[in-house]
DNA sequence: TCTCTTTTGTTGTAAATACAACATACCTCT
DNA sequence: AGAGGTATGTTGTATTTACAACAAAAGAGA
C-alpha cells in the first residue's frame, strides 16, 4: 500500500494531507484495497454502494446499457482518479452503470460513513478530507452545470457559441486557447466533426470569430 | 428571521437540524440576511462569491448572456431554495451568472469557510450541516450526470429511450409514469415537441414501447 | 351537456445535421 | 526534401429536425 502514498498524496480527495499522515488516516478510514483481474466486473447496474473507489493502479471503464442493449462507454478511468463518489455521497445509492477493470488493477475503496463520521481520535486530516470531497464534488458540479448550458443549445452554431463564450469568460479575454483539438471538441459538443467545422467556417466567414488550430478569438459584434 | 425557521427546517440543508437548534447554528456561521427589492441585483457575472445563497421569500432569477447578447432564463429560485453552492464550495469563486431578485427578497447567506471550520464550541449541528452540503452537491450531480448522458445523444429517439431508459431503471419497472407532459419533456430533452410527439407514435408503430400521456411501458426487444 | 382551454398528435416544408468522400494543410520522422 | 500520417476544411446527398399550422382528444368550468 505504502508505495501508492506518492500518487494519492497528488490527488485532489488527499490534498493538504502529507505523505506521512495517510497511514493515520487510511486506517482511521478502515479504507481497503481490493484486487481486480483484467475483464472483472467491479460493479454492476443495481449495486448498493456507499464506497468511493480510487484506482490505486491498471484502469477501468464506466459502461452503460440501454434497454435495447446499446454499450456506451462513459468514461475510462486510471490511477490517482475517483469513481462512485456520487452514488457514495447522495441520497440514491443504486448504481446506473457497469464498472470494469480493463487492465489487472487495484482499487482503494473509502466508505462514505467512515469519511462522514470525524473519528474520536479527532484527526485533524479527516476534516480536510470531507472539505476535499466537498470541493471535488463542487468542481464537478460546475463542469456538469457548463455542460448542460452548452448540450441544451439546439444547433451547431449556438453549441459552438455557448462553449466558446465560456472559455473567453474563464480566460477572461475574448482570444484564447481550447484545450482541444476540431475532432475533441466535435465529441465534447456532441456534433459531427465536419458539420462543426462548417460551422466554424460560416461564423469566421461572419465576421463573429477568428479560428486557426487551438486559438479563437470572439471579435466585438456590433 | 425566527419566522422563517419553519421553511429552513424542510430545507435538505437543515435536515436532521431542529428548529430551536437553528438558533446556535446560524449563529456559529454568522449568517446574514440580506434584502432585494424588486429587480435588484444580487451577484453579476463575475462576482467572486464564497457564499451559499438561501431563499427566505420572494424569488430569484438566475440568468445567462452569450457574448452576441442572448438571454436564458437558467432556474428561477423560491422560498427554501439555494443558490451559489457550486461556486461557494469550488476552487473557482467566479460566478458566470447574473443572479436577480424578481420579487422583493431576502436571502440568508452563509459564509462557505464559516460552514466547513467545524466551530470551537464543537457543536453537532454543524457536522450535520456538512454532511447535507455534501449529500446536496452529490445529489446534484447524480442529476446532471443522467441529464448530460441523455442530451449526449444525436437524435430525438436516442434521447427519448436513454430517458424511459433511465425512469424504467428508477421505477425498477419496465411500466412507469413520468413526472412530464409533452411540452415539458421535449424542454428536458431540448428537442422540439412535435418531432418528439411524432417520433414517440413511429417508436410506439414499431412496438418498440407503449405510451399514454404520462404512462409509458418499454417492450421486450428480441 | 356544451363551451373553452389545454394537451397531444399529424403533416408538409424549410432548414440543419450527419455522413461520406475527398482535398488541403500541417506535422514528424527519416 | 520527401513520405506518411494526422488534422482540418469542403462539398453533395440522404436523413433528421424545427417550425408552423391544424386536427383531434382530453380536461375544466359553467
Amino acid at each position: 500500500m505504502k508505495n501508492f502514498y506518492p500518487l494519492l498524496k497528488k490527488m485532489p480527495l488527499f490534498n493538504g494531507i502529507k505523505e506521512n499522515e495517510l497511514d493515520g488516516l487510511l486506517q482511521c478510514l478502515t479504507a481497503k484495497t481490493k484486487k481486480f483481474d483484467k475483464m472483472a466486473t467491479v460493479f454492476v447496474v443495481g449495486d448498493v454502494s456507499s464506497f468511493v473507489g480510487v484506482v490505486l493502479s491498471g484502469a477501468v471503464q464506466v459502461v452503460k446499457e440501454d434497454f435495447l442493449g446499446n454499450r456506451t462507454i462513459l468514461a475510462k478511468l486510471e490511477a490517482g482518479e475517483l469513481f462512485g463518489e456520487a452514488f457514495a455521497c447522495g441520497k440514491n445509492h443504486i448504481l446506473p452503470v457497469n464498472v470494469y477493470a480493463v487492465e489487472k488493477s487495484e482499487i482503494l475503496m473509502i466508505n462514505y460513513r467512515k469519511m462522514i463520521t470525524t473519528c474520536s481520535s479527532s484527526c485533524v486530516f479527516h476534516n480536510k478530507l470531507i472539505e476535499n470531497m466537498l470541493g471535488i464534488l463542487a468542481d464537478k458540479n460546475q463542469m456538469l452545470n457548463q455542460k448542460i448550458e452548452i448540450l441544451s443549445r439546439r444547433s451547431t452554431r449556438e453549441k459552438l457559441i455557448a462553449y466558446l463564450t465560456a472559455q473567453a469568460q474563464k480566460a477572461g479575454s475574448p482570444s484564447f486557447m481550447i484545450p482541444f483539438n476540431r475532432q475533441e471538441l466535435a465529441d465534447y459538443l456532441c456534433v459531427d466533426r465536419s458539420a462543426m467545422a462548417n460551422e466554424i467556417s460560416k461564423l469566421r466567414d461572419e465576421g463573429i470569430l477568428q479560428a486557426e488550430r487551438n486559438h479563437f478569438e470572439l471579435l466585438q459584434h456590433n
